[in-house]
DNA sequence: TGTACATCAGTGAACGCGCGTTCACTGATGTAC
DNA sequence: TGTACATCAGTGAACGCGCGTTCACTGATGTAC
């Protein structure tokens, strides 16, 4: 930690046609630091052009301000998310499947990378920067929440009287909120015990599903490893 | 909103034995900010000075930093909520009308103060800076909420097998993080279009207890308008 | 009853810091003639 | 083949700001003698 971060690692100017490179470098160290810091909403511009070793006015070239950056990289973020997601239920057979597959990838990217799922959902950063509240992008991944708990509910045992969509996005809706409070509150007490964060997304999935207990921590389980 | 801030408000000076009347003036005005801030983390000391109308330096003679300011004002705020539960379920019959009113107490408390809750329980102080982390008073809030659950269940239909206290911790956590997600994206996106608030209380306990719909949306509704 | 003194409650100016943003600039690289 | 010029990619110094913290101070009020 001595001399680290004492000479500001030069850097060479890029050539011509390669503008794009700043560009692309600064979307990876503004990741670095909302994944690294402890309080991602502190980010600032300058942090951002020391960590590239660059002037913090070159930032200028590449985005009207830090706001634009985060929302930039928060976008990116999302989309990973989204894209876990999407792979996780991938090749599962059965709405079932599919449903724990998806929690459970959501659970464990939120609490692989707090940083930016704090910056994502916790409500910290101003609206306008994030996807989820920008242009209803939220929606997206909650609705694939939502089918896919129809699906598995339908899919049980206990066949319940019709519901509508009403219905159903409600249940979604809580799903997710319990998904939510789950990794926020793993994230902000970790040093709290634990219990197995596996065993708890698929105790929350029996709940909500109304399946036994035991078949969702096999799902969850399966989930975590993919084949 | 133009002349309002633009006279810093003259203040007397108080008498001699009064040096406290201060103190109480800047606990309430850092509690107002934290409470009507979009961003309450982002509270400084010379905000608090300009509230209350004083020096910088006069906070000095009442706390040593604006950490220990805000920890003074967390910790009221947490036993406010810690109060409005155990009132909420004073004088309920049975422990499931208990659970609910401890439960929908919580939540509406929560949206009700969602700059005090963010700064409790959204992660986003300093750890030791918060009662829910500092000195496990967490737990105390959540041990009630264990309790209640613990005996709901047991006074519900199905008496299920015996369960250990590990198992009633567990659900009483489960339930703690579904709470607390449904007022955390409540309050974060608080432009979505909600259902209404004492349904989605009641559909979460419906869940967590096995206990129908119905019964508990009742019990939910009679606890936001205690008798 | 008067006066010197201590204390209390808070002031006001100053400090050094990191911040966002601006501005004129630099120096390498490609292009036109 | 050479040279003037445009452009690109980024620099470096400066600005004004709000911040936390310090320090010597002030002025009213109570207390001792």
């Amino acid at each position: 930690m001595s001399s680290e971060e004492a000479v500001p690692r030069r850097r060479r100017r890029n050539p011509r046609g390669q503008g794009q490179v700043l560009k692309t470098e600064l979307v990876e160290a503004a990741a670095r630091l909302l994944a690294t810091l402890e309080r991602p909403e502190t980010l600032t511009l300058r942090q951002v052009a020391r960590e590239v070793g660059v002037a913090p006015a070159s930032i200028y070239g590449h985005f009207p301000d830090l706001g634009a950056l985060v929302q930039h990289v928060l976008r990116l973020r999302y989309d990973e998310l989204a894209a876990v997601m999407r792979t996780a239920a991938d090749g599962t057979e059965g709405p079932l499947a599919d449903l724990a597959a998806r929690c459970a990838a959501y659970v464990h990217w939120g609490v692989d990378h707090p940083g930016p799922y704090r910056t994502l959902f916790g409500g910290g950063m101003p609206d306008e920067l994030v996807p989820t509240n920008a242009h209803g992008a939220g929606e997206e991944l909650l609705g694939s929440v939502v089918a896919s708990l129809a699906g598995a509910q339908q899919d049980g045992p206990e066949h319940r009287d019709h519901r509508g969509p009403e219905q159903e996005w409600q249940a979604g809706l809580l799903l997710w909120t319990a998904l939510h409070g789950l990794v926020a509150l793993y994230n902000a007490h970790g040093n709290m015990p634990w219990p197995d964060l596996t065993d708890l997304i698929a105790q929350t999935l029996a709940l909500h599903t109304g399946r036994p207990v035991a078949e969702l921590v096999e799902l969850a389980r399966t989930a975590d490893r993919p084949a």
